[in-house]
RNA sequence: GCCGGUGUAGCCGAACUGGUAUAGGCGCGCGCCUCAAAAGCGCGUGGGCGCAAGCCCGUGUGGGUUCGAGUCCCACCACCGGCACCA
């Protein structure tokens, strides 16, 4: 008896079967093919949203696929719990961070069962819980040993509204990534992890994610911003030790007229002590200091500067220059000291021109001249040098790469690279995170805590507003008040957390072996699954987590704990969702809802709308009219699949009828479409993928308008369908399976493979052109004989039409598709 | 300024290595079914000219290579994104 189609009913049966079976647990140890599929984990924030659908419905799809194709798959979920929102929800509701996240969690987990992702949830966990977080602690120790998690006092971004410190990754346009808050700039003793010492490794290993974009690629080239050049030695005449200064242009030494420190640098004070000017120095600093990043960042801006009245020695030609303090140079880059060179360099000329410094050109361009006196606007391209003694007529090619070798062997400089990432600041004022293991003793200052008192764990009783001077740790007294692991004489806590970035810079590893009591995980399980083969989320991480965990994998290879040195080397990033361009809110009234998709339409038709939508790593807007939009797309071909199914149900009954001409062409489209599906799913097309089953949903309604009837042509067809929609709508195909009673879950059937007999066309059109324009087409089979098509072409009217009287002049024929007739040249 | 990406019907989007541009969907139109409507099913749907056969134009713009260009090359334009006083 047919029924009409009830997501609710079947969604509901099949998930808790699924559930009770267990249905997508991994070994421990794979045995065959694995494949890693990942998502990113999320913070659970509260309800799910479209993002998280979207960028699960592309994750399960991949993995079912390699499921079906045969691999052991492992698809894990675990929750990002730490951070900022729990903390400022608990402040504003009375109620524990804790309270907070796992009722978070538990919506979180229920929703994406409901969408029928296949995840094993026997290795889930929350980054909040200590039985995970005692491993970051585990983690910065081993850092420390290594000389990889160090403290410091430096100028760090501090957020007024969250009340913490932020990495510099996590400042956008000189904003709190978080909240959009202008960050200001503080001077402050804070924790960091030493990812500029494997800066080199970050950059080249790039090339070793295959399945990366280049998009993303450009990302971390950009932040990691490395740049050659080299580095000089510049005498002072005050002071007995030599300054380096760092250059991309050795070859410009001799047009170096000032030599320029950063304001903070700590020579600048003495040299300006020397002088005599040490209040002026004072008060150019307290303006710097009074300028926001933004500010300071902002190229519009007329450079300033104080002369210390020193001078520098100029190491190539041995002339005295001038040494100026400017706000334009930056203690954070290179070594905060530079040669100012202004015929080539604009900012220097900028510089030297609102401070009447000389100019002097020393590279001569290919074309042209240069008035030193004159120009205003800097020459940086190629060019020959001049007035730089022996080397003059060295030629830009190879002037670098010469000066550099001679300053190396005068002892005067040598080859050297720069950066621009700065060392991770992990430290954070806040309580919902991870507390740093190091106490404060009064006789041995900073003491890691030993890894068998770990984890430390957090204290219950908090105040937990910010006060803005520290974490609300601090008010924690007992917690803090501790001993010292050395003496046992009293010592204090480290009251910062750490960045909830370093959680998720090694989680990948923690699923392969989650409930490890003895280490983070045992690299041999570790080993047997990495690297991750398919990872999937969000662009927004590209200098933050993603840079992150690369550097960890790296410090973990060294450690020998990994062997990897790229965790992730495909990752596919998935476009945002908005509506009218915009990220959907509830604030903003876009917001479409999951949960009213489900009751409505069902998870099947909300996964298929979202993979329907378009590429995968393109933005997606969803249409105006919100959660309706389903109702007209995805949902009705469900019920037209359905439909399609029920109709044909008995058809098994029926005996087998000899085979029409069009019981054939149906087979054939039957199995070219497990061919073209299958490449789509290959390379996440999982639109065309859809658009393919469409056209034999609606080949296999024709078949039957037009009388076709064969049943185990139609039963095939079905057969078929369902296994090559499974992995995107996983509850209908399931329930049809079993409807049609064919054997076990349809997840665990093999992926069809074509008949490549029964794919392969017979026929196919043949084009011909004249002059490049299409004139006919012809049906011809696919073993056509060049001759063939050469004489078909040639006898058709409406060619010879178009060719007049004269022959072709040239005759190209590439079989079976095309015949292009040219008539004259 | 440097770097990366995108631009195709009314809309979302197809088109692998150059070979019938616009698959699939939405929307729209027509038909079947129905007393009628909805649903469903079927057909049509880039623009212009033409009774028709057919012809011309058409993938952001302008050039080029080629028998043939959405696809390759050059120069632009627009939008999106990253870095940017980085020496």
């Amino acid at each position: 008896m047919a029924q009409a189609y009830d997501p609710a009913a079947i969604e509901r049966r099949w998930m808790e079967d699924w559930a009770r079976r267990k249905a997508w647990s991994a070994p421990e140890f794979p045995t065959g093919d694995k494949y890693y599929a990942l998502t990113m984990f999320p913070y659970p924030s509260g309800d799910m949203h479209m993002g998280h659908v979207e960028v699960f419905s592309i994750h399960d799809a991949i993995a079912r696929f390699h499921r079906m194709r045969g691999k052991q798959v492992l698809s894990p979920l675990g929750f990002d719990a730490f951070g900022l929102p729990a903390e400022n929800a608990a402040i504003r509701r009375g109620i524990h961070p804790r309270t907070w996240t796992y009722d978070n969690i538990a919506k979180l987990r229920s929703s994406a069962e409901r969408l029928g992702c296949s995840f094993d949830w026997d290795r889930t966990f929350e980054t909040c819980d200590p039985s995970f977080y005692r491993w970051n602690q585990w983690l910065f120790l081993r850092l420390y040993e290594r000389g990889l998690a160090y403290r410091k006092k430096a100028p760090v971004n501090w957020c007024p509204k969250d009340k913490t410190v932020l990495a510099n990754e996590q400042v956008v346009a000189g904003r709190c990534e978080r909240c959009d808050t202008p960050v200001e700039r503080r001077y402050l003793t804070q924790w960091f992890f030493r990812i500029t010492a494997y800066a080199d490794r970050l950059v080249d290993d790039l090339e070793l994610n295959k399945g990366w974009s280049e998009r993303l690629k450009m990302l971390q080239r950009n932040w990691i911003g490395r740049s050659y050049g080299a580095e000089v030695e510049f005498m002072l005449e005050d002071v007995d030790r030599p300054v380096t200064v760092f250059t991309t242009r050795p070859d410009t030494l001799w047009g170096a007229t000032f030599f320029v420190l950063a304001p903070e640098h700590e020579l600048a004070t003495r040299l300006c002590e020397i002088h005599g000017r040490s209040a002026e120095l004072e008060a150019f600093r307290a303006e710097v200091a009074r300028l926001t990043e933004v500010d300071r960042t902002s190229t519009e801006r007329p450079k300033k500067g104080l002369f210390t009245g020193a001078y520098a020695i100029n190491p190539v030609n041995g002339e005295r220059i001038p040494v100026w303090v400017a706000d334009y140079v930056l203690m954070e880059y290179g070594t905060g000291a530079i040669m100012a060179v202004p015929a080539h360099d604009q900012r220097d000329l900028e510089f030297a021109r609102a401070y009447n410094l000389p100019v002097r050109v020393v590279i001569r361009p290919d074309d042209g001249e240069f008035d030193d006196a004159a120009m205003t606007r800097a020459y940086d391209g190629p060019g020959t040098m001049v007035s730089s003694g022996s080397f003059d007529g060295t030629h830009t090619s190879d002037s670098v790469q010469r000066v550099t070798a001679w300053l190396e062997s005068e002892g005067k400089g040598r080859a050297a690279k720069s950066f621009r990432i700065r060392d991770w600041l992990i430290s954070r004022q806040r309580y919902w995170g991870t507390p740093i293991p190091i106490v404060y003793c009064d006789d041995h200052g900073e003491v890691p805590v030993p890894d068998d008192e770990l984890p430390v764990t957090l204290p219950d009783v908090v105040d937990f507003r910010p006060t803005g001077e520290g974490s609300p740790l601090v008010t924690a007294q007992e917690w803090v008040n501790t001993t010292c692991p050395k003496c046992g004489g009293p010592a204090r806590r480290e009251t910062d957390t750490m960045d909830t970035f370093v959680d998720s810079s090694w989680y990948f590893h923690r699923f392969l072996d989650p409930r490890n009591e003895t280490m983070p995980f045992d690299p041999a399980k570790s080993r047997a699954w990495m690297p991750v083969d398919q990872y999937t989320g969000g662009i927004e991480h590209a200098v933050m987590h993603l840079i992150y965990a690369r550097f960890v994998q790296k410090v973990l290879v060294d450690m020998d704990m990994a062997d990897d040195p790229e965790p992730f080397p495909n990752l596919l990033n998935q476009g945002q969702v908005t509506m009218g361009g915009k990220r959907m809110s509830k604030s903003r009234g876009n917001l479409v809802s999951p949960a009213e998709a489900f009751e409505l339409y069902g998870a099947d038709a909300l996964r298929l709308y979202m993979l329907f939508s378009g590429p995968p790593e393109q933005d997606f807007d969803w249409p105006p009219e919100g959660v309706g939009a389903i109702g007209r797309v995805t949902y009705p071909w469900l019920e037209r699949v359905w439909r399609l199914c029920e109709d044909n149900r008995d058809v098994v009954a029926v005996g087998v009828a000899p085979p029409e001409p069009a019981d054939a062409a149906l087979l054939r489209e039957v199995h070219r479409t497990i061919q073209v599906v299958t490449e789509d799913y290959e390379r996440f097309s999982f639109n065309t993928a859809i658009a393919r089953l469409m056209e034999l949903v609606n080949s296999a309604y024709r078949y039957r308008g037009g009388g076709g009837a064969h049943p185990h042509v139609m039963l095939e067809l079905i057969r078929t369908l369902l296994l090559l929609l499974a992995p995107m709508a996983p509850y209908i195909t399931e329930e049809q399976w079993h409807r049609f009673g064919f054997e076990g879950s349809v997840h665990d059937q093999p992926w069809p493979v074509a008949d490549e007999e029964l794919a392969a066309e017979r026929t196919t059109t043949m084009v011909v052109q004249v002059d490049g324009k299409v004139r006919d087409v012809i049906e011809v089979p696919v073993d056509v004989s060049e001759d063939t098509m050469r004489r078909l072409a040639l006898d058709s009217e409406r060619v010879r039409a178009h060719l007049g009287d004269g022959e072709p002049a040239r005759v190209i024929v590439k079989p079976p598709k095309l015949v292009s007739l040219v008539r004259s040249r």
